[in-house]
DNA sequence: AACTTTCTCAACCGCTAGTGA
DNA sequence: ATCACTAGCGGTTGAGAAAGT
């Protein structure tokens, strides 16, 4: 027995002739999207309804901007990855036009090249041959080990006021009971994005400052184009008088990040 | 020009979450 | 609670293109 939807005799595989793109597109624009299943049945194609949705999602949607990334895409990747890891679906929905997969593609084949020829780890977006050392750190993993589901949390104060607030997770499926607990003493924390900030060690990366611009982020800590070291300018910021840095447009004050600003589609 | 190697990216596969019966 | 099913996600594959020899 055993499902598999794609596994149909008579059913095409490989690349998609122009006809068949033809076809579900003159479908789609007169029933709309949904019901990939029956879809390809009522359009007259040989496909699988998953084939049909991810040749539409990935390229036939009018919305798609085609071409090479911008710089400041890359930036936007590059942030996004370190806060969400590979998380490409949410990376997609903060670059209107991008798909999960073009991103995950040129992640795999640019950004992370790019990443690793400067000395940058492009899973951790620590040097290479930093430690684990953490000093100050905000991390919320929900690790997709199987079976387990044990959640924990975990926050400590030093002496100079930095907050480290741990929630691990050994199951995506997070448990109820922690999430209360998460959200009592973080109210502004939505845990429906799962959210990994990196760990920076910022005193080394941009001196005094706590922000890490994108230059620091390459591993380009004495570029001009760094724009942390300086003058106060750039990502980090004096708000309401108590020291906060902003990264990715989240502010971070006082050891909480406001995800309110980081709406997903 | 011919062959080999490397790169790119569209498509596939397996898995999980969500939903309704 | 369980089952059947769909939609969606992320990792991987492989064909074609480009670059190198």
């Amino acid at each position: 027995m055993g499902r598999s939807p794609c596994e149909k005799a008579h059913t095409n595989k490989g690349a998609w002739t122009k006809e068949e793109d033809d076809r579900l597109i003159a479908y789609i624009r007169s029933h709309g999207e949904g019901c990939w299943r029956s879809l390809p049945k009522t359009a007259g194609l040989l496909r699988c309804g998953k084939s049909c949705r991810l040749r539409w999602i990935n390229y036939l949607r009018p919305d798609l901007k085609r071409g090479n990334f911008t710089q400041e895409e890359d930036e936007i990747i590059i942030k996004l990855h370190s806060l969400l890891g590979n998380k490409w679906s949410l990376i997609a929905g903060r670059l209107p036009g991008r798909t999960d997969n073009e991103i995950k593609n040129y992640w795999n084949t640019h950004i992370r090249r790019k990443l690793l020829n400067r000395g940058i780890d492009p899973t951790t977006h620590r040097p290479m041959n930093e430690t684990n050392s953490a000093q100050e750190m905000i991390r919320i993993s929900f690790g997709s080990g199987g079976g387990g589901g044990a959640v924990s949390m975990k926050e400590e104060q030093d002496e100079n006021e930095d907050h480290k607030i741990m929630i691990t997770s050994s199951n995506d499926k997070f448990d109820e009971k922690a999430t209360r607990m998460v959200m009592e003493r973080c109210p502004d924390l939505n845990l429906d994005l799962r959210i990994s900030p990196p760990h920076q060690n910022q005193k080394e990366t941009c001196g005094r400052n706590r922000g890490l611009c994108f230059a620091c982020s390459l591993g380009l800590q004495n570029s001009k184009d760094c724009t942390c070291n300086s003058n106060g300018t750039g990502s980090s910021n004096k708000i309401n008088g108590s020291s906060a840095y902003v990264f990715l447009g989240l502010t971070k004050a006082g050891g909480v990040l406001d995800y309110r600003s980081l709406e997903m589609k």
